[in-house]
Formats: structure tokens, C-alpha cells, sequence
DNA sequence: CGAATGACTCACT
DNA sequence: GAGTGAGCCATTC
């Protein structure tokens, strides 16, 4: 597979997410170009999951919109929320969190 | 190449 | 404000 080209930039903004910190998958679209390519986003991350070559991606970090942890049904239920716990994240709900006094926008 | 799928998002009800 | 439907782009079959 070298056509990961659009994986790639999306591995490489999770990269950048810092400790602490989250964001969502429409801001990385936009970031990479595509605001429209937010499933995209997902879709790559599943795929990182699949190669544990990429096991460094914080892909704990990326939520949807809603700050819900959408994505927690393919990287283990649990496993997420304890991650972003232990960073500091503060979960409103159990698959929730306060997405609004931790995002991060990768444009910057 | 056409059709289906998905870790999403927006608009409407 | 919550629930439902359609749109979106890239990958896979």
C-alpha cells in the first residue's frame, strides 16, 4: 500500500496533538486540505490501528464533534477513556468529554 | 468501473 | 434540545 499518502498527513497531524489536549476530525480535514473528508479521518485512524507499526499515534486524542469517543469501538472499549484520563482530559460523560476546554486546533 | 461502507457533519423536524 | 435523514470523500469488493 504506498497510496497512504492521505493517511500519512492525517497520522501527521495526530502526531501533533500534545498531551493534554484533543481535537476532531472535521479539524483535521480542514486541516488537510478536504473539510468535507472528516469520515476520511476515521477511516485512516481504523487503518493506523491495523498497522502496529503506528502504535506512537495518539489516535486517543481525536474525536468526533461532540467530543464523544466515537472511535473507542475500534481502538477497545475502555482503553480510550483511561488514556485521556491519565493526560487529564476531564470526561463529562463516560464516552464524553469536554471537548470545549480541550480542543486543539491543528491549523495552528 | 460501479456499488457499498465508514472512528463524521450539517440541516431539518 | 434531541432524533432522523442526506451529503460528503477515499478505500475496498
Amino acid at each position: 500500500m504506498e497510496k497512504e499518502d492521505f493517511y500519512q498527513r492525517v497520522f501527521e497531524v495526530v502526531r501533533m496533538i500534545p498531551r493534554g489536549k484533543v481535537t476532531t476530525y472535521g479539524a483535521i480535514a480542514k486541516s488537510l486540505g478536504v473539510a468535507s473528508a472528516a469520515r476520511m479521518v476515521g477511516y485512516a485512524l481504523n487503518a493506523s490501528i491495523s498497522s502496529k507499526e503506528l502504535n506512537d499515534l495518539p489516535c486517543h486524542r481525536v474525536v468526533n464533534r461532540n467530543g464523544e469517543l466515537t472511535g473507542k469501538i475500534h481502538f477497545g472499549p475502555g482503553t480510550m477513556k483511561y488514556l485521556l484520563e491519565n493526560e487529564g482530559i476531564h470526561f463529562k460523560n463516560q464516552d464524553t468529554i469536554d471537548i470545549k476546554n480541550h480542543f486543539w486546533n491543528p491549523e495552528l
